[in-house]
DNA sequence: CCTATACTTCGTCATATAACGAAGTATACA
DNA sequence: TGTATACTTCGTTATATGACGAAGTATAGG
């Protein structure tokens, strides 16, 4: 029970789901989920713990970046089914397909570009 | 995307999840609820306009009595695809199976010894 | 080493949510 | 036409959550 739980409660978050969906097409650093969401670092870093902790993505830490993705086949199937569940439900979503298209922006963009992120506040 | 938050948001609270899978055997009055989930009126009643508000359950008023029942296939998809992720992830719950067991006593007994839920407090 | 970078953790604040009891509404029955 | 019943709505309170900035940690590069 607390495991789908802690699935649903992951799922009741706008930027959370958006974040989740942005993953479709690949992992993504956290300084890109931070300037496609336009929130702060911590806020991001937190949304993130929170998916990971429901195991709805993974985390893989490569030098000074860490990428975050979605889960495997391996994954338990409650979660499998999770992420089919909204994909089905809002791939066709207003704002989700925005981000499809800030994901392809932000993806060509130059890291130390990106990562201006941190440098604006 | 409203609607899909709606449905992530009901589903993140255990006593709402209760009272969802407490329907798969068929309708049940409020007073029912009342009753296996140990909550006050009011709360129960909170819960089910959440679960309402979602789609996730339909109302059906006889008289004095209201009934709730899980969507038919009438239902939008995302709601029948909710349902079936909820039922595949808990079914086998601890919690879960101990509330069906619930469902099976309660649909047993008089309803002026039930309702007596009423007259506790 | 020392500094910059890329996060994460912590502390704080404002808002959202779940619980309750009291009061309100709608229906059956005397 | 009361009165009891079966909820629902409202107001309150305690706790949970999401946002931020400041401080902490880990890694790369000079």
């Amino acid at each position: 029970m607390l495991i789908f739980l802690n699935i649903a409660k992951a799922l009741s978050d706008e930027n959370r789901v958006r974040a989740l969906m942005m993953l479709s097409r690949g992992e993504l650093c956290v300084c890109q989920l931070i300037e496609m969401l336009g929130l702060a670092p911590s806020t991001v870093s937190k949304h993130m713990s929170i998916l990971r902790q429901a195991r709805l993505v993974r985390a893989r830490k490569e030098g000074r970046w860490m990428y975050y993705s979605l889960p495997d086949e391996d994954a338990p199937r409650c979660v499998l089914e999770a992420v089919q569940w909204v994909q089905n439900a809002i791939a066709k979503d207003k704002q989700i397909v925005a981000d499809g298209k800030q994901v392809k922006r932000v993806s060509k963009l130059d890291r130390d570009k990106l990562c201006a992120c941190y440098k604006k506040g």
